[in-house]
DNA sequence: CACCAGGCAAGTA
DNA sequence: TACTTGCATGGT
């Protein structure tokens, strides 16, 4: 079994099932892909439940809306006025790619798909893979700050490896699959979360240590 | 008070 | 290509 495999069920021994991502339908999960960039997820869902509460998370309604009037909305997830025109931007890209239905845009190949959502303003490739992977269900690793993390503290990959190499890494090791992803990248930041923090510590702890004193 | 949080684009050299 | 900076609220 290889390295990747091992470190997987060590983490989903210790936490069990991590439930991701968050977001009652595929669009909410997209919109809270884009708020909660360099963002804790708690803010993102108090300006999820402003749209909510102002029927507005719904990609014509939210796409109806002047960028102030998002902007304010989404307040509590810092960056509004940025992030609104992101948001915008990607319910453009609905409105014209998909006729603001997610589901139409299911049967388009994975990498040109990916191409597509990166030319989008503000979507960068951790959006754009967590929009694929939670939202519509393709099967692509979703790397972040905590696994660059994760993996070079605990000596899996060179500091400095960037987003596309870490992704590789993951998945050439893995096999191709929707649910194994989905839940390795949620226990990965579990994992960053609590025990791999920026300020070291908490080592004796971690889910990873039996694994990696084998 | 400082630091951090499920990034990205634009500017600079 | 490889850094640096702006964007901003809310919790610890």
């Amino acid at each position: 079994m290889s390295v990747f495999m091992k470190m997987y069920d060590a983490m989903y021994a210790s936490l069990g099932p991590s439930h991701w991502w968050p977001g009652d339908t595929p669009f909410e999960i997209a919109i809270g892909a884009i708020l909660t960039q360099n963002t804790n997820w708690k803010n993102v869902e108090k300006a999820i439940a402003n749209l909510k509460a102002a029927d507005s998370l719904d990609p014509e309604a939210m796409h109806a809306l002047s960028l102030e009037e998002l902007a304010e909305l989404i307040r509590p997830a810092g960056y509004y006025n940025i992030k609104a025109k992101r948001v915008h931007n990607f319910l453009d890209f609905l409105k014209h790619e998909s006729d603001f239905n997610l589901d139409n845009l299911k049967h388009r190949e994975l990498n040109s798909l990916r191409s597509q959502i990166l030319g989008i303003n503000g979507v960068g490739p951790e959006t754009a893979d967590c929009i694929l992977l939670y939202a519509l269900d393709y099967p692509i690793f979703v790397v972040d700050a905590y696994t660059q993390r994760v993996m070079s503290r605990h000596g899996l990959a060179y500091e400095g490896i960037d987003y596309h190499g870490l992704q590789e890494l993951f998945m050439d090791a893995l096999p191709e699959n929707v649910a194994l992803y989905n839940e390795y990248h949620a226990l990965i930041v579990r994992v960053g979360k609590d025990w791999c923090k920026k300020k070291a510590g908490l080592c004796a702890t971690c889910p990873l240590k039996s694994f990696l004193d084998q």
